[in-house]
DNA sequence: TCTTTATGTCAACACTTGTTCACATTTGTC
DNA sequence: GACAAATGTGAACAAGTGTTGACATAAAGA
């Protein structure tokens, strides 16, 4: 179903040192999906040609095809979650989450494209496995932000289900924009500015309607 | 690269009425989508096969792939082409206007769930044109609830771009609750119901923040 | 050093893929 | 009923697919 196949192998194949191979995989796979594919529309021989080894060589490293993608995700979520870790060890008071929530993030998305965008087609994209790791890694990182945001003091007495909506409602609004920048951004870098624009104005937006916010239920 | 393959040919090859076929395409796309497929990994003879043609037919109701990707992404936005003209036909005053905007949009998203899915899955990813022509009407979609927006006396004042600021987070908020609710609705109804009341909350946060929202630049 | 383990190669299998072409049949219109 | 347009068929093509098994070689550990 893809008609626009561009077949570059990238290195020759010489043997490479202890795990360097199945790196190379990840990383020749992010770059695959960068280019108008998607995890169920790439081929096993496309990737291992790319790499410079030979099909069956894939085998060695992921024993199965979805042992690939829950690499593939552990490894795009890796700089999400240095990004919470920073957070979480230099709690910025007050608005000052907020903000700085908003740059990390829209900084990680930019300085890792590739991997933020598998992470954004596949996040409802095809195969089940993938979806499902992908979610539980989100869900993760909204239970980190909804801890700190219980801290905040606008945030006292709410119950830990809206604490919880909340860091779904901010999580949510800042991977939308992240998906669109990286959408974007190559083609028009005042482009990118603008949307960071747009997401610290709706996050503020957010922080607005928390003060004002009570459950009602 | 997929491995849960099951073939299974829908209906008989017998003569359909005039447009008959090109629908049946369509439909059997969502659904094949809609079974851990992305569009870039449907092959053409799978889709043909389970209509019940045989693969050279379906260049006699579509010429080119990328055709076929348009039509139905166009088919796919039907039903929320029409919630946002009844919303339009009927404008109700103040929040009522956010309420019933994600009350019909919630329900338009469990009516319609392979269609959806088709956008969710395909808004970010594989191919580029699928990509492009989702995010062109999701930006109409923008752009009439912005202008619905801009009625409400809460925005007395508002700049236009402020008024598109808050229409693309309201949407994607739907947007991002709509993915979760196909996702997880077939297998728990009572995760469903949680799900819509906390998009109902997201909203309701968000319209206290236009309350007090003043632009500052 | 020798042995074990990790990694890569090659050949081969049985399929599936997109697209072409010439041909057949149905349907709608005059 | 005749003619043209729409729709479906079948054979054939060159190429790509995932996965197997047996074999080779480099690296790591003893």
């Amino acid at each position: 179903m893809s008609l626009t196949s561009s077949s570059k192998p990238r290195r020759k194949s010489s043997r490479r040192k202890r795990g360097a191979t199945r790196e190379a995989l990840i990383e020749a796979a992010f770059e695959l999906l960068g280019d108008n594919k998607s995890f169920d529309g790439m081929s096993l021989r496309e990737l291992t040609r790319s790499v410079g080894i030979v099909p069956t060589a894939f085998y060695r490293h992921f024993p199965r095809m979805e042992d690939f993608g829950l690499a593939l995700v552990d490894e795009a979520f890796t700089a999400f979650r240095q990004v919470i870790a920073e957070l979480k060890a230099d709690p910025a008071p007050g608005t000052q989450l907020i903000r700085g929530l908003t740059k990390s993030m829209t900084k990680a998305v930019q300085a890792q494209q590739l991997q933020f965008r598998f992470i954004a087609s596949e996040r409802y994209g095809g195969d089940a496995g993938v979806r499902n790791a992908i979610r539980q890694e989100l869900r993760l990182i909204e239970t980190e932000v909804a801890l700190e945001l219980g801290r905040m003091p606008a945030t006292a007495g709410w119950t830990s289900d809206d604490l919880r909506m909340l860091a779904t409602l901010f999580i949510n609004t800042l991977v939308a924009i992240g998906e669109e920048l990286i959408d974007q951004a190559g083609e028009d870098p005042k482009r990118a500015k603008l949307l960071v624009d747009m997401a610290e104005k709706q996050m503020r937006l957010i922080a607005l309607g928390v003060k004002s916010w009570e459950s009602k239920t």
